[in-house]
Formats: C-alpha cells, structure tokens, sequence
DNA sequence: TATTGTTATACTCTATAACTATA
DNA sequence: TATAGTTATAGAGTATAACAATA
C-alpha cells in the first residue's frame, strides 16, 4: 500500500465520522519509519483500539475495563469446576493476578470457589446465579460489538484474520513463558 | 477449524518446546465459549503473547515494556520537530500520558523539547546523539523479533495479515476516542 | 474561547518474592 | 521436593481534572 492510500482511507474514515476530527492537522504525512512493517505494532495498535471500543461497551455492566474479566466469566459458566491455574493459562495471568481478579468476582458475586475434593491444593470455579445472567448478556453485547467493530472488513477477510491469529495463539499459548520471554 | 486442530497444533507446539510445558495438563478440552468466534479475542490474546516476548528482547536497550516508548524514538528520529500532541494521537496516548512517557526519554537523555518559534504554546521534538544511537539499535532488534515471532506463518499469511490489520488501524485511528469510545 | 502542554491524584495492572497448604 | 494458591509490596501504565501559557 502506498502513504497516498493511507492518506485517502484516513480522510475517508474522517469523513464519514466528523465532529469526531482531531484538531491537530499537521499529521497528514508522518513517516512510520520501520513501524508500518511490523505485524506487531499492527497487533498492538488494533488490540488498543478494540479494547479501547469493548471497554466503552461493558462498562455499564460493572465489570470495568481489563482483560481478562470477560473470558473469565465466559470460560467458567463454559467449563464448570475450571481450576484457577488452568484458566490463568489460558488468559496469560500468574497465580497472583489469577487470584486478585478472582477475589474481585466473588467479592462482587459473580462466582464462587470450592475447594476440590481430589485435590485439596486445588481449587474450582463455579458461576453463581448472578454469574450466569451476567455471561448471558455479555454475550450479547461482545458479540455486537466484535461485529461492528470489524465490520469494515470483508467476510473474507474476517475468516482469514481470525484463521491466522488463531494459528499465533496456539503456536505460543503454551510455550510462551509469562515474564521474561 | 475443528477442536482436534487446535489440540493438534498445540500438542506440536508443546513437542518443539519441550521443558518449556506447563505442568496444568488438564486441560486438553477446554470449552472457549464464544471467544473462539472473536476477533477481538485473538487480538488481545495475540497481543499479549507478541508484546511480552518484545518486551524480553528490548528490556536489555534501557527501555523497559510498555507501549509507546519505541514508537517515540522511531517516530521522532524519522520526523524531527515532531508535536507531542501528534505523536499521542498515533501512539494512543492522552496528552498527560505523553507528557510524563517524554519526561522518561528526556531524563534518560534520548531526546530533547524544543518550544517551536512559529507556536509557542507547542514543543518540537528531536532525538539525542543518544537517542538516534538507540533508534539504530532498535531497528535491528525490533525487525528480528518480527521476524522470528511470526516465522509459523507463510509469506502470504503474513502479508495479508498486515495489510487487514493495517485496513483497521487507518480506519480507526482518528475517529476513535481515547476515554469512552 | 480553544488549544498545547503540565501537574497532581487516584486507580488499576503487573511483577516479584515470601508464604501456607497440600501432595 | 514440587505444586496450588495467597498475601504483600513496589512499579508502571491509565484516567481525570485542574491548571498555565499561548493563540
């Protein structure tokens, strides 16, 4: 793609949504030197972007921005008895973080953890009433939002994106250390 | 893609990286509810994975994570007498954020503020000996992460998945509040 | 009156290490 | 000795609002 196709789709997605223009006009050519070949400065940019938009969507269901909430929630009404560090995994949290955010659910009523009766280390994660009715209605809402959000996007270009970043979660899901990669 | 794909790819993926296992082994089947059909799902997954094993390979050029730092250095270096305020809008930083992100560079001696002579309410921004220094440096590292990161994937994987991601990035990125989107 | 940038504050997330309990 | 989870703490990032200087 050329600097003059960015300038054209830019001042395309600013014309469809004015009022919303930034004021400071001097960016119309800003050299990204080495950054605009980069797939993770894409990654990054977009993931602040879309969480930015899922933040500003949920937010009026008590849960406050983060990750991790929402998959938490999703996962466990999904896999009843899912243990903390399994879930912790899978959503790239230490033990540590894994129990604060699990503190601040039960504390808000949203789930509950027994202790299993196999393993008595271990622990198991149960929505509560309150958990479930709050994973039905964010499913509604993420789902809404995921659509509209990429909406952009031909259908075509959905699957492939999704194909693809898929193929990258699974390739370091489980080999990526947390800290110190 | 099936279920068994997935336990297939990240069985694979665990035998090239033997040690590096996590010793949770039950959970083979997990259920991802509905965050399997999100893109927003794999965009904050995959950012997670690629920012961390960044963040592993720049920690040693005194930069420490976080997003922006890099952007700073490269983008200044490749337009000197940038705007702060230019600069925030493309690294989705508020200006108090900006702020405090140039005061680090500045105190680490990578670049200096200027008050601009046309408007003397902006700064222009340029980089240090020091900073030009590190941008060099971080070119090399930066590019071979990429490229190492995202070897799993094909040459035309790769290139669509920049220009998509790319698609969305222009789309969003001056329409879309930073609070509240 | 609007814009550029600063400061202060509070809040959250993240990282680390020391700790308990179970196995 | 290793694992599941907890607690405490310090650091960094983020969001907000009040502020000064300039236009």
């Amino acid at each position: 793609m050329s600097p003059s196709d960015l300038a054209r789709r830019r001042d395309e997605a600013r014309r469809r949504n004015p009022g919303k223009t930034p004021k400071t006009i001097a960016y119309q050519h800003i050299d990204f030197d080495i950054l605009d070949t980069l797939l993770s400065f894409y990654v990054r940019s977009v993931n602040l972007l879309v969480s930015q938009d899922l933040d500003s969507h949920t937010e009026a269901l008590t849960l406050g921005g983060g990750t991790g909430k929402i998959s938490t929630i999703l996962m466990v009404d999904s896999n009843p008895g899912l243990r903390p560090s399994v879930l912790a995994h899978f959503i790239r949290k230490d033990r540590s973080a894994m129990t604060k955010l699990l503190w601040q659910m039960e504390h808000a009523g949203y789930l509950q953890q027994r202790i299993s009766p196999a393993e008595r280390r271990a622990r198991e994660l149960y929505l509560t009433r309150k958990g479930k009715d709050l994973a039905r209605r964010l499913r509604l809402v993420i789902k809404k939002q995921d659509d509209d959000f990429f909406a952009i996007l031909s259908k075509e270009e959905k699957a492939t994106l999704t194909r693809v970043l898929r193929k990258v979660y699974e390739t370091y899901i489980d080999t990526q250390p947390l800290a110190e990669g």
